[in-house]
DNA sequence: AAAAAATGTGACCGATGAGTTACAAATTTA
DNA sequence: TAAATTTGTAACTCATCGGTCACATTTTTT
């Protein structure tokens, strides 16, 4: 049998990405990426330490939240400079699946092994989130509504509807879109 | 010994409720819950019908969004029992926490078990919403907001920040709690 | 009082979780 | 080429999970 660290690492790490995306935080386990790497699990402790060491890796490699991180002149903080995150950063939003898990991740557990890893992500949020630090309504406004995309994206997973609100259906983000965009340029105006 | 099987019910109903509001959907199980009760699991099956009997009596109680409902005319719809349900459901949101976990456990599965618990929860989260069901960009700026509100809730359970926002700070919730109101104010005006 | 039914317990089962150990095979070093 | 190191596997431990079983005790019925 040919023997090859690089690239087995490389797979235990492709089938740990895999099970978060596709299964969630909970699926995220040394068995079931060992399994799906297909390779025993002793190597997971031997070459990453462990789930710990693992996602320590994933939180310091950066590559969920680095698609949102796409606007480089954050000084200004215009209303335009708004307006363009809430409609691109939504629909980055929608379409990472990762970063959806992560979000989630946040919302069950925060121990010793997840430590890190939100660390982080939070940094990384931060960085994203500069661009609108002031202590205004419209900030607080808007950090409500970018809170509000975040929990119907992830409730989509499960749930077809919010009471009356069709999940799946494109038109019901636009209308989300809009009304953020609305809602921005009230405030603004007044 | 003496034996009781409505009071057994009782000490099993209870222990469920009190590891649901403590641990969250994560913690509750059969032998948790059994152990907690102080009492041995085969009358959890015998009684309840398992786990999913256990949900689905919860759910039929629906003792968990009750406190929610508190607005008797929702025919009017107006400016001000929009106002009154953002402040009053809101606060409400932020101390019960058996409703929290409920909302939270929606964010992580949707399966047999669960299945007749979330339809329930929904009917009754519909009969709130109720309130407001016109398809207006301020009834999707709302619907955004409290989800909002839900989603930041939940992320206070583990996480005592969120970016440079204190989720710890009554201070916090309040210009929430404003910002809503504003909004609501600003898309009447218009 | 005797029989039947209801209540309650603890042990047991198979599956699955994380983590460790012993050993085999390949690769590198000397 | 021989020794040492690295890479890899499979089997093992131990704990926990949901679920079932046989059995004992209490309560109710006849």
């Amino acid at each position: 049998m040919k023997k090859n660290r690089a690239a087995t690492e490389e797979k235990i790490y492709e089938a740990f990405l895999s099970i978060l995306k596709e299964k969630g935080p909970q699926g995220v386990g040394i068995n079931a990426i060992a399994k799906e790497a297909g390779v025993s699990k002793e190597l997971i402790y031997r070459y990453f330490g462990g789930m710990k060491g693992l996602l320590l890796q994933f939180a310091q490699k950066g590559d969920f939240f680095k698609s949102l991180l796409f606007i480089d002149d954050k000084s200004t903080s215009s209303v335009a400079d708004l307006k363009h995150f809430a409609k691109e950063g939504t629909k980055e939003l929608r379409e990472n699946k990762l970063t959806q898990e992560i979000l989630r991740w946040q919302l069950i557990e925060n121990n010793e092994i997840t430590k890190d890893l939100f660390k982080f992500t939070n940094s990384q949020i931060g960085k994203i989130f500069a661009i609108n630090d002031k202590d205004t309504s419209l900030n607080h406004a808007f950090q409500l509504m970018i809170g509000g995309y975040v929990y119907f994206t992830l409730l989509s997973k499960f749930n077809k509807r919010f009471i009356t609100t069709d999940l799946t259906d494109d038109e019901t983000w636009k209308n989300f879109d809009d009304a953020l965009e609305k809602t921005i340029e009230l405030f603004n105006k007044e």
